[in-house]
DNA sequence: CGTGCGGTTGATCCGAGTCAAGCCAAGTGG
DNA sequence: CCACTTGGCTTGACTCGGATCAACCGCACG
C-alpha cells in the first residue's frame, strides 16, 4: 500500500464533478446517499506496475478506478502470470464479501483510485440496496465477458486472439494526439492477457502489418487499416451485432 | 398455489423440505419470505442434452438446479462448443437483469429445476435485499472460479487439465453404488470443458491409467488410485489449502 | 444381423513455445 | 560527446504437443 502520495495537482475529490461517477457503481446513488461513502474513502495513485492487492492475501479494500487501467491477474505455480481481466475507468476492483483476495491487482498505466476499506464498504452496501444492485450488475457483466475470454483462450488460434485484441483496443482504447490508437500494454502483458508468448505476439503483430491490415508506427501505437479483415480473422465471437445490453466493454 | 404438474413421483415441492435450499440462494430467505417466490415457480425436468436457454436468445427465465448437472456453454463460429461452467444442485442458472442470454444452458445429466419467469424473479429480488445479496455472492464466487478456469485453459497442458478435472470430480462428483466415482460427462463434453479434442482426452486418460494413477473400469467410472500423483501433475492451482470462504465448488 | 454411436488407437501435420541471437532507443557515467 | 549498458522488441531455427484425419473396436439398438 503506497502511503501518502497526494502531491501535485490533486484529483477533484468532489463526487459531483467525478468524471466516472455515472459509469461506476456510484452512479446508483444520489449525492446525498454518496456522502457517507465519500467520507471513508481515500484517493490513491499508482505508478505503472504497482500492485494493490495480492492473490491469496487478505482482501482489505475495494476501489473504483478513476483513471488508468488495472489488470486482474492470477499466478501459476511456475511463476507465469495470466491476466484474467482488465478494469477500466469506472470499474470496481477488489474482492468484496470474502476474507481472501482471489486475484492480484496491478496498475498497467498510471492509475488513480478511490479506495474504501472493505469492511466499511460492505457495511455500507448492506444498508444500500441500490449500491448492491449496481455491484451485482457489474459482476454479472464481468462474468459474461470472462466467459467470452475463456472461449478465446480455449479455442482460438494466436492470430484470432491478436485480431480480437486489436479490435477491442480500437473500440475502446484511447487515441494518441496523432489520431492513432494507443497500445497501453507491453508485449509481455499482451502475452499474459492472451495466453501467448511474447515472441508469438510480436510475430503475429508484424504479420498483420506486413499483410497491410494494421500499421505499427511505434511499438506502442497502432493504426487500423483494415478492420474488416481483422474481424474476419477474429471470426467467431458471438453475433457480430449484439448491442443487447448497456455499456459494452473491451474485456472483462 | 403452484400449477398442477404433479404427475408420477413429484419432487417434493415444499421449500421446507427442499434438499438444496440451504446451498442455494433460497437459503437467504425465511419460509415466509420464500412463499411468494414459490408461487410463481414451476418445476421442470430435463433429459440429457436438453437445452433451456440459448446464447443470443431472449433471457426469459431464472432457475435453481435441484438435481442434476447443467452446463453453461458458448458457441464458436465454426460450430465448436466451449463449456464455460457447470451448475450443480443448488446453483442458480439463467441471466438475470439482461434482455439477452449470454450463454446456453444444457442438461448434462437428467435434471430437475425450479424455474421462475425472469421478470417476476427480478421484481421479487428488487424487493428483497437478502436475495439480491445471495445472488451477488454466488456471482462473485462463479467469477473467481471462472478466472481459475481461464488460467487453466490459457496456460496448462493437456495432462494438467485432465488431472485438475479428475481431482475436481473426485472432490465433488457423485459416487457409484460400487464406491467408484461417476464421470457424468462423455468424452466430447470433457473436451468441450477443457478445450481439448476427444482424442486427446481419451489418450491422456488411458495414459494415467497405464501409469497406475487411476482406474477406468467403465467409460463412465473412475477409481482414484494415486491422487497425490495427479495433484503433482495438476501443479499450480492456487494454494492447495484455501478454505477461506464458504462452500467450495468444483468449477464455475 | 447389420447399423450407429461412443470410445480408442495410430499416423501425420502444423502452430506455438523455447532457445538463442540480434536490434534499437533510451539511459548513464566517464 | 561518446562508449557502454539496459530493457523491450524482433527475428530465426528448432522442437514438441495436441489437432486432425483415419481406422477400428465394442456395445446397444432396431
Amino acid at each position: 500500500m503506497a502511503p501518502h502520495l497526494r502531491q501535485q495537482p490533486p484529483v477533484r475529490e468532489d463526487c459531483d464533478t467525478c468524471a466516472v461517477r455515472d459509469g461506476s457503481i456510484c452512479g446508483a446513488l444520489t449525492t446525498g446517499q454518496l456522502m457517507p461513502l465519500a467520507t471513508m474513502r481515500r484517493i490513491e495513485r499508482l505508478g505503472v506496475g504497482e500492485t494493490i492487492a495480492w492473490e491469496g492475501a487478505p482482501s482489505v479494500m475495494i476501489a473504483i478506478v478513476r483513471q488508468g487501467l488495472v489488470g486482474r491477474s492470477l499466478l501459476l505455480a511456475d511463476g507465469r502470470e495470466q491476466v484474467v481481466g482488465l478494469a477500466f475507468a469506472g470499474d470496481m476492483v477488489g474482492r468484496p464479501f470474502a476474507a481472501i483476495s482471489d486475484h492480484s491487482l496491478t496498475a498497467i498505466t498510471p492509475t488513480v483510485l478511490c479506495v474504501f476499506p472493505r469492511a466499511a464498504f460492505e457495511r455500507f452496501a448492506a444498508a444500500s440496496p441500490p449500491l448492491e444492485h449496481a455491484v451485482l450488475l457489474q459482476s454479472l457483466d464481468a462474468l459474461a465477458r470472462t466467459h467470452r475470454n475463456m472461449l478465446m483462450l480455449a479455442r482460438m488460434s494466436a492470430p484470432q486472439r491478436i485480431a480480437t485484441f486489436l479490435l477491442d483496443l480500437a473500440e475502446r482504447g484511447d487515441r494518441t494526439p496523432a489520431g492513432h490508437i494507443a497500445i497501453p500494454l507491453g508485449r509481455q502483458q499482451i502475452g499474459d492477457l492472451l495466453g501467448l508468448s511474447i515472441e508469438t505476439v510480436s510475430r503475429r503483430l508484424r504479420a498483420f502489418e506486413r499483410a497491410g491490415h494494421i500499421g505499427l508506427p511505434g511499438q506502442r501505437t497502432l493504426e487500423m487499416h483494415d478492420p474488416t479483415a481483422l474481424a474476419a480473422i477474429a471470426g467467431g465471437r458471438g453475433t457480430p451485432s449484439p448491442p443487447a445490453d448497456g455499456r459494452r466493454q473491451g474485456m472483462a
